[in-house]
DNA sequence: AAAGATTGATATCTCAATCTTT
DNA sequence: AAAGATTGAGATATCAATCTTT
């Protein structure tokens, strides 16, 4: 596909775009991380599950639109869904438009545990992120994302060939 | 330390660009982890630590230094060296200043395979993210993302308290 | 005792079957 | 057969000992 010579090597400002893009990153993911773990007692992938069935007006997603959403392969949602399920997070009841789906619902636990959680999450990422920002600074910031993101969303198939 | 009451919720702004962060994020992640296996037989995370050795102008760094650098725990380190030292890609060897001290060392094959991991690497970062990105809109993002990181790295200790 | 590193047990993630319903 | 979901086996990550050197 690519040979190894003619490669256009990233610019001195790219790499430092680039590099400090995943540093930023990788400390902002440990500290909310480690942060949560200790306020709540919720690892980050139980807080991303909670959040995306708390987005749902009902509280359920099926478990498809979970792994999709999440970019997560359907047996990671299914086997961390038992484990929430065994803490009393999120229960599971069944689809009745789909006799093959399944619902994964969160608890009034669930609920409680998110609740719990997302003070201090907040308030985590308003100190590390948007204290260091100007409003037009964050307007500024979305664009860039945004415009970022309208280029990698069409690189990033869960699925791509098979 | 936080009360439920008076939190300082995001504005629909700051909500917009925190969740499309995390998006790119995860998009990026799990695009250029699959580019990198199916191009080169590397996990992220063998490319991380293949980098880092090679940053280093003996092409050797000591176990708790990678541990730092990439915000991992030791022990981590150490699984991941000795499976990666299975695969013939990197080597340990004695550190002459400090006896307990261990030096991680990459091999030749190490060499070979971060070889043909980058330029298909840099392409997919190119193709993902320069090139939405004019050089004046990449000097803008550098500066706002060094500006949170000035912020994130004190919230962001790998061991904070003990 | 403290620092550097490793080890083992447990938890989590990935990948390839498997099972059920459509 | 294809889609939705689960299961089990193997790979990787985390956490709490352990071991050696300073």
């Amino acid at each position: 596909m690519s040979t190894s010579t003619d490669v256009r090597w990233l610019t001195t400002d790219e790499q430092r775009l680039w590099r400090g893009w995943l540093k930023l990153n990788a400390q902002l993911t440990a500290t909310l991380a480690r942060e949560m773990q200790e306020e709540a007692g919720l690892s980050s992938p139980d807080f991303e599950v909670l959040v995306n069935l708390t987005d749902s007006p009902e509280g359920r997603v099926r478990v498809t639109d979970l792994a999709t959403q999440m970019l997560w392969e359907r047996s990671r949602v299914s086997h961390h869904v038992t484990r929430m399920e065994r803490r009393g997070l999120v229960q599971r009841a069944n689809c009745e438009e789909d006799g093959r789906g399944a619902w994964v619902e969160i608890t009034a636990a669930g609920r409680t545990a998110i609740e719990k959680a997302a003070p201090g999450h907040v308030e985590t990422v308003r100190r590390l992120v948007f204290d260091a920002l100007s409003p037009d600074e964050v307007r500024a910031f979305t664009h860039l994302v945004e415009k970022v993101q309208a280029r990698a969303a069409a690189g990033a198939p869960v699925a791509e060939m098979s």
